[in-house]
DNA sequence: GAACGACATGTAGCTTTCGACATGTCATCG
DNA sequence: CGATGACATGTCGAAAGCTACATGTCGTTC
């Protein structure tokens, strides 16, 4: 349940209305977590009836802005604290790299150009991101440095994707002569 | 539908049953997509029922081996081919960052220390694993290579971890007068 | 004053995913 | 021959998450 706790630690920021916690999610969150509005409507109700989040204030167009309640910010700082981090990540990208080797030779490398592509640019626009904060655009709050810290992450791990969708085209493993045939011969296996 | 493709993806490799394929998802799999054995032997049921793969064997203790079809084969390929590829990832780790702010400085401090270590510690076992294959020890089916390129993947992503995690410590982003202290002041804010 | 687009909140139904429970098979070792 | 542990497959119900649908508000612009 890590929306719950997400939320919970956006709030921690100022009151929010659940289109504001969608937009968050919709932008630099929404990379590592995504989540769409019905489920962030929901999950402010439930937050509420546990008495986590209550009501601050309602304004035009029926916007409900929710405040953290002290229940909730120590809700919040026990998750940080003492639940373990699950290190397990979910990503497409790599989950499709173990069938690679069922791609025609010229699509593969066309897709991992594609790829090198993407993770250089995604990389430099979160590297320009990070630079506006360095420069103290955006003041120097500690919620302003955490997501710095957060950016950083963004910014290597994209960096490394792009270093090794270049690595892979550059690489032999791919070009040898009987890859991207087409039937299976033999297994590769692996370790535990 | 990753779980589906992926399934066949393994399955393409040569016949296999679900508890097979069900370690093979506790392995190196599961960390880039995880997936529980209810989960792998009803999808199988619903393969089956498509027509994308059929019962090869059945071995003892009630082993059931599945081989994919030429539909499946075809799916998969589909897939790989046609499919756009979604960027987005999850990963509890970076998610947790945007809210370092709400940690104390001694628990951060440890926090980052403990996710350096695991992400160095992931490095070294997942690069050693990759030089036995770069030794040969499993052969030069394309299979094997595809691996090779998914395993560079995780080692790059791992170190690329370890060092953010080391940045992080070494930062004073996280280390200035007023971080980790208590209540919100005002938000950082985040562009489009 | 009509149309449009951004703001804003929700519901319904479906698929995916997970944890817990349940069962059965076979080899090995004491 | 009984216990243990790895092998092996499933069911059930709940939670999480998604897509599509639905509605309403307000400011701007033609």
């Amino acid at each position: 349940m890590s929306l719950r706790h997400g939320l919970l630690g956006l709030l921690a920021e100022g009151p929010a209305s659940g289109y504001d916690l969608a937009r968050r999610f919709s932008q630099a969150l929404g990379s590592v977590w995504p989540a769409q509005h019905p489920q962030i409507y929901s999950e402010l109700v439930r937050l509420e009836a546990a008495g986590l989040i209550e009501v601050e204030s309602t304004g035009p167009r029926r916007r409900k802005a929710y405040r953290i309640t002290d229940a909730g910010l120590t809700e919040v700082r026990r998750w940080l604290a003492e639940v373990d981090v699950d290190h397990t990540f979910r990503m497409e990208v790599l989950f499709r790299a173990y069938f690679y080797w069922l791609m025609e030779p010229e699509d593969l490398k066309a897709h991992l150009a594609a790829e090198q592509r993407f993770f250089a640019e995604t990389a430099a626009a979160l590297r320009g991101y990070a630079d506006t904060k360095d420069r103290g655009e955006w003041g120097t709050s500690k919620q302003t440095r955490a997501m710095r810290i957060a950016l950083e992450a963004g910014v290597r791990i994209n960096e490394a994707l792009a270093g090794w969708a270049q690595w892979a085209q550059e690489t032999d493993v791919m070009t040898a002569e009987d890859f991207g045939t087409a039937k299976p011969d033999d297994g590769g296996g692996e370790p535990a």
